[in-house]
DNA sequence: GGGTATTTGTCCGTATGTATG
DNA sequence: TCATACATACGGACAAATACC
């Protein structure tokens, strides 16, 4: 006898197949009948439908069956009722949030658009964007279009929007492109030191990774053609993470060398539209006469990390590949984020923002350099400025590095380092301020500096 | 001597950099002098730092080196002059658009909540939502929580908000769970007919693929222990495409070897919202006591495929190994998108949106079953109903395809075939209802049936 | 063992309160 | 405020299986 309550919120027809279903777990056997519709109907004073459709979800589930104008019998299933319970998980480790974050790649929050992009996303969900369909695989052609056209004229990549992908963070365009020529090619030349991300997402396709030294001059060429490497990654405007510019001269040595063994050249052009001394340095892209280069920008660093969108420019033979391979209709990107970002850059937007955010981070960087030269007098070196979002910095005096990130974690400052040696050793720091205030970055940078000096040994 | 115009909207540093750089390329050799900024400067009429900004921007794209109190000088670089152009791209094949698309997985566009989405993402964009940060790579914990919330209530997961990943679509889950498990696991059990994405992403990281027959009651659980598959792909809910359930007898029967033999079930529940019978079937991890379910779902069905937001719930034990391995700064959906999704769900406006989708596609499903009825006499057989977005039908009697299909292209017809048979024979059509208003599907299916009948042999 | 009454699942139309726009 | 839509619940009609005489 079950308890059935008229009044509950929950329905009667719901509450019955509860009912039913934990009878029949613990209660009943394979192949045992149930009551009928009608007998549980007038037992309970119920509508024949109410239980009908009990029954119909014990039906759906798999818990019944039927035999027409027989009955419902109990299917031939067995419910554990061993305790065994789900193994307590490891407590994981949050997170832990910083005081003085000097991530190398945040904006500051105020820099943001917000007005401008609120107004554009309103005017994309209004222009009878079709969200019911899937859209192109290979990101809006609107969209591709306005890239196209920012690339040719600010970048001089030379480029149509039918070589354009858009996708969901430069990670995101790699793992396609190691997926794309897996099987052509086999071993993957790195900068060294270089990004981890690039090598990790080519490691993981099984590429064999080649790593090549970097110069002053960005990657070492006779050391790439002496290794294996069929597919190159570089970053040639301004190598990450030491900040080498590559020279015309080496740039056309490395587009012929890889003319002429048929390999690949990736091109990260990751924060070219950030550079404060120089004009931004036109793409190695432009000069390439063969269709060797694999082009890869984004909007991270300029708009917005929190955006999700870069974009990867194919060499034009790599085309019918792509076309046979890729989900037509699967985008990586939210339509309506791309539609928005289309009129951001036709409108005019996007130039104007670069301008603003090239004055803003000028400042930042020069006040940080400033700041260092106050407080650090002569026990630095400066690896790398001149652009970006952050300043490569080391010591040139003896230092006690442990001491050092014991205080700096004491006080709350979170630092990145470019290159950890196995010994625990620190080689340089990578110190942001694109993600601060002008105000926030001097209480910053002085609160480092003052541990700094406490560490000259 | 150069052409230099003070009246043009392009600088002078910049028209004199363009003019220097064509000289050096065509006219001049390694190591030759440049004239010095001074003696052009006289000779232009201009400032020595509008020449010197000239020289600066070769030197930084290494035309050009400097030798301190003595002069600019042409770096060593090698222009190819030979003409070997771009190789012309083969002429990629531009998408047809057709009349009647019956893609099985397009929604009405106006079905989409367009002024409460603009609202809500304005709302988000308000909140002081930092776009110049990176954010938790696992996707937005208010959105994590709101989803958790949905997915206990709604679909009997057992899960909390740190176990879920939010992901831009079904197959960047199963890629991210793919690399995740590799190494541990090898083999990839896969339902025959199933749905190629999934089988695709674990080929793509060279599992071996194990394909087990689907039987009227699901996945045959008998192939499957005698294969060597220790990951499983399902559908349990709604089988693609052959849209069968799989009972409860088979769900702990499956769970019970999975244990025994420490595998993992991929359960895919990827259109559970749309049931027109009956409520939706609660999910298989519900009933999972030994944390070996990874749990996938998506807003593409039911909200808008547009949108790309997906995720997936991974088993406790699988946190740890996640944690370890992931980018932590880099999450896979736009923060506007996300944070707009979280109000969405939490204000109660998905639970309101999924009960009117259900009752719009119940009623376009129930249409289409009748206009079948009505042209179509007894000349098919409906594989698939009750649920989703498609009817899965194929012909009873004998039927000419190649007509068929001739035909359909030529009136404009899109037509998506569940399973192709090597020698060019169909076996079943997924005649999608979705994308269609009434009144459209009305048509579309008329279209149709009369080009059926005139093939039906 | 065959006819009949009864039981049974199935299908269909309908009323009511609540929520939505 | 009002009209509509929807989930819930009700009862009758039908036909096949079953039980009984």
């Amino acid at each position: 006898m079950y308890h059935l309550d008229a009044d509950s919120t929950t329905p009667l027809h719901r509450q019955l197949y509860e009912a039913l279903k934990s009878e029949i777990i613990q209660q009943m056997k394979v192949g045992d009948k149930l009551p009928s519709i009608r007998k549980i109907s007038t037992l309970y004073n119920l509508s024949k439908t109410t239980v009908e459709r009990a029954f119909a979800q014990l039906y759906a589930e798999g818990y019944i069956y039927s035999r027409p104008k027989s009955g419902y019998f109990v299917s031939n299933f067995h419910f554990e009722v061993s305790g065994a319970k789900v193994a307590p998980s490891t407590p994981l480790p949050t997170p832990k949030s910083y005081r003085y974050d000097f991530f190398p790649a945040h904006l500051c929050k105020e820099d943001f658009p917000r007005k401008l992009w609120k107004r554009l996303q309103n005017k994309a969900l209004d222009d009878s964007l079709d969200m019911g369909s899937y859209h192109d695989g290979q990101g809006e052609s609107i969209l591709r279009e306005a890239i196209a056209v920012y690339l040719t004229t600010s970048r001089g990549v030379v480029c149509s929007s039918e070589q354009i992908i858009i996708t969901h963070g430069f990670s995101d365009a790699m793992e396609l492109l190691a997926k794309l020529v897996k099987g052509h090619y086999h071993y993957f030349g790195m900068e060294s030191p270089g990004y981890h991300v690039a090598r990790r997402t080519f490691e993981a396709f099984e590429y064999t990774i080649c790593n090549i030294p970097v110069k002053a001059d960005g990657i070492d060429l006779e050391a790439l053609q002496d290794s294996q490497a069929e597919v190159v990654y570089i970053t040639p405007s301004h190598q990450y993470p030491t900040g080498a510019s590559m020279p015309v001269a080496n740039r056309l040595a490395l587009l012929h060398y890889m003319h002429k063994t048929g390999g690949l050249i990736i091109e990260d052009d990751y924060d070219s539209e950030l550079t404060y001394t120089t004009r931004p340095i036109p793409s190695l892209q432009g000069l390439d006469q063969h269709d060797r280069v694999v082009y890869m920008g984004t909007f991270a660093k300029s708009l917005s990390p929190a955006l999700r969108v870069s974009y990867m420019v194919l060499p034009r033979h790599l085309l019918p590949l792509f076309k046979e391979s890729y989900d037509a209709y699967f985008p990586r990107v939210n339509i309506i984020t791309q539609q928005t970002l289309a009129y951001f850059l036709s409108d005019g937007h996007y130039d104007k923002h670069l301008r603003k955010m090239r004055t803003l981070n000028r400042k930042k960087h020069n006040l940080m350099l400033q700041l260092f030269k106050t407080h650090l007098g002569n026990t630095y070196t400066i690896l790398t400025q001149g652009g970006g979002l952050a300043i490569l910095i080391m010591p040139s005096v003896p230092f006690d590095w442990v001491k050092f990130k014991t205080q700096c974690e004491a006080e709350s400052i979170k630092l990145y380092f470019a290159k950890e040696r196995s010994g625990g050793e620190f080689e340089a720091l990578r110190m942001g301020f694109g993600g601060f205030s002008e105000e926030a970055l001097v209480d910053a940078v002085e609160v480092f500096c003052s541990i700094w000096q406490e560490c000259v040994l």
